[in-house]
DNA sequence: AATAGAAACGTGCACGTGCACGGAATGAAA
DNA sequence: TTTCATTCCGTGCACGTGCACGTTTCTATT
């Protein structure tokens, strides 16, 4: 590997003028500028890691996260990456704020700002699905001050890199399974948490793709709206697996999985009805075990938390942008077996 | 972060004597060694990453891989990862060196000792059961050389980590797909490439012990051995279901899957039978995407190849080990939405 | 008490990069 | 030709660690 020193010896002038040059930050005579490019590509000079988190260091790296406060048990998963990886990056001296807030905008964009007036560096974020947040998102930017998207992606914003789920695939893969794990008719019934987020639609979409164009045998009975609320899904299953006793199959595409559960056990149904669900949260992890939940499809909170704030450091120490903007993770099916 | 200068200062000694302690080279007063000590503990010090990394490639870091040649495609997956992360450590001034040879206990240890003469600084293997391997490994350890296993473990050898799957639990996942995709009477061949191999016999016992517990409805009619050969695969297979007409599932436990269900086509069985299978090569991917195969169990081979690579050049720079010896890749299932 | 030898400790360089400061060369105007 | 400003470029330090070398202090022996 080239270094800087190598490049200066090779064109006969100082280090300082090879970085002016390979960072263009010009008061370099074009010439000259022009041999230190060309021996630069000739020796195919990368910039060395390690050389640029070292000095990079000077000013002690502070990122900050906001996600949203553990009502969910799913950003608990989420905050276990955090943590992971806040203990790697402690080693090479930069420190990470975790805040948790409710899902409000008002409260995201104050934290935002708090986070700005602590000066950090980088912020990663769940985003709430408002303008106002796609706005400060760009604020954020032009003050240099990069945003690292999670779980959620948010339009019209110049955040530098979004980490999580391909809703859509995801809801086709859980309408795959259901395709595979019954048989003759079946009448399913879908658990949403809200026609009004985005996550969840994109996921029923995704459902509802699949089995129209693969498995016809599977109908779509009913679809409700439990939002997210175990009690609300409980009440809501029950009343839905009264009314249609023919279900033998649900979905369940957001939360309130366990409530959901309780009410196909509180039915006697649990040897009936094919259910399949998203995450894998400790709540319903003996559901999965006991082949209540025959599959569930999973989005990887750890990797979320943690490739997240990665993707964030290598931006601002080596000035390196992840090859793809969206870095979906792998929909990752479990089963009783590897749970 | 505290930093080896902060204790220096603190203790009233030169950086030089905090190294000598922290590193124990001995050459210091136990008391001056105590109180450094004391200070490091107080101040809670971890060697800063980059530092460490940027003064271990004064010596121009060379690794060696180890793996297979691609007659097995499962090993052109792990090299990509190779490749990645060749491509990253490159950025740290570390070059990395492969090899791809036939599964030969001889050719191995000739690869060993040729890296050995090109003074590789480490090795990643995926290691031919045997114990002259084994014995190897220790020599190499004891010589300053550590040894990653990958994809393959040993036993009795003093390799520092092992990054693959957890073949057993693999096969307890391949049989829960099987009970959760079929219905009624189920009679299944299972195909496997050798019971001498301990991979194989591993997924067949975590297989039957699956079926054993959970699903009576299905029966193993018959088990047989294709040397991962895609023609005797083919060949096998097809005698196999014009033998057993009543076979309705099958479990491709190890290589020639290709093969094999080119026989279940030519037999017009594709409807009729309920194939699982492992990883998602190429040449495979188009009866997965076709539903020919329901459903196929990865070992991430990609992460594999990466991982090693990296656990290995952590503990070279940094001198770490990870938490876990045994790095275990996820379960991770494929069916045709998620391929 | 002198001296050798060992133990204990300090200093400086290397690793690769970024950046501030200052000095040298160049050109234009007086 | 001198003066001045601008462009161009070299030098040195910082970041944190490891290690070779050199220097000082202590102990034991004559």
């Amino acid at each position: 590997m080239a270094t800087i020193k190598e490049i200066a010896e090779l064109a006969g002038v100082s280090r300082g003028t090879v970085d002016r040059v390979l960072n263009n930050r010009g008061s370099v005579r074009a010439k000259t500028a022009e041999k230190i490019l060309e021996i630069a590509k000739a020796l195919d000079y990368k910039p060395n890691k390690a050389g640029l988190t070292l000095a990079a260091q000077k000013r002690r790296l502070k990122l900050g996260v906001i996600l949203f406060e553990n009502s969910n048990p799913f950003f608990d998963e989420v905050m276990k990456g955090v943590r992971y990886q806040q203990q790697r990056l402690n080693g090479y001296n930069c420190s990470v704020l975790v805040r948790q807030i409710a899902q409000n905008v008002q409260q995201q964009l104050a934290a935002i700002d708090d986070f700005v007036s602590q000066e950090v560096h980088g912020i990663v974020l769940v985003p709430c699905n408002a303008p106002e947040i796609a706005r400060k998102i760009n604020e954020l930017y032009d003050m240099g001050i990069p945003v690292v998207t999670a779980n959620t992606d948010i339009e019209h914003s110049r955040r530098i890199a979004y980490v999580g789920s391909n809703y859509f695939l995801a809801g086709e893969t859980a309408g795959g399974l259901m395709g595979l794990m019954t048989k003759g008719d079946i009448h399913a019934g879908i658990v949403i948490g809200s026609r009004q987020i985005l996550c969840h639609t994109d996921r029923l979409a995704g459902f509802q793709s699949c089995i129209g164009k693969k498995y016809p045998h599977i109908r779509i009975t009913s679809i409700i709206e439990n939002q997210d609320d175990d009690v609300e899904s409980f009440h809501l299953t029950e009343k839905l697996l009264q009314e249609y006793p023919q279900i033998n199959a649900l979905y369940f595409a957001a939360g309130g999985v366990y409530g959901g559960c309780k009410a196909v056990i509180a039915q006697n149904r649990q040897h009936a009805v094919t259910v399949i669900a998203h995450d894998k949260m400790d709540k319903i992890r003996g559901f999965i075990r006991d082949g209540i939940i025959s599959a569930t499809i999973c989005q990887q909170p750890f990797v979320q938390g943690s490739k997240s704030l990665d993707i964030l450091f290598n931006y601002l120490t080596a000035g390196e942008l992840p090859e793809k903007e969206l870095n979906f993770v792998a929909v990752d099916i479990r089963i009783a077996e590897n749970v």
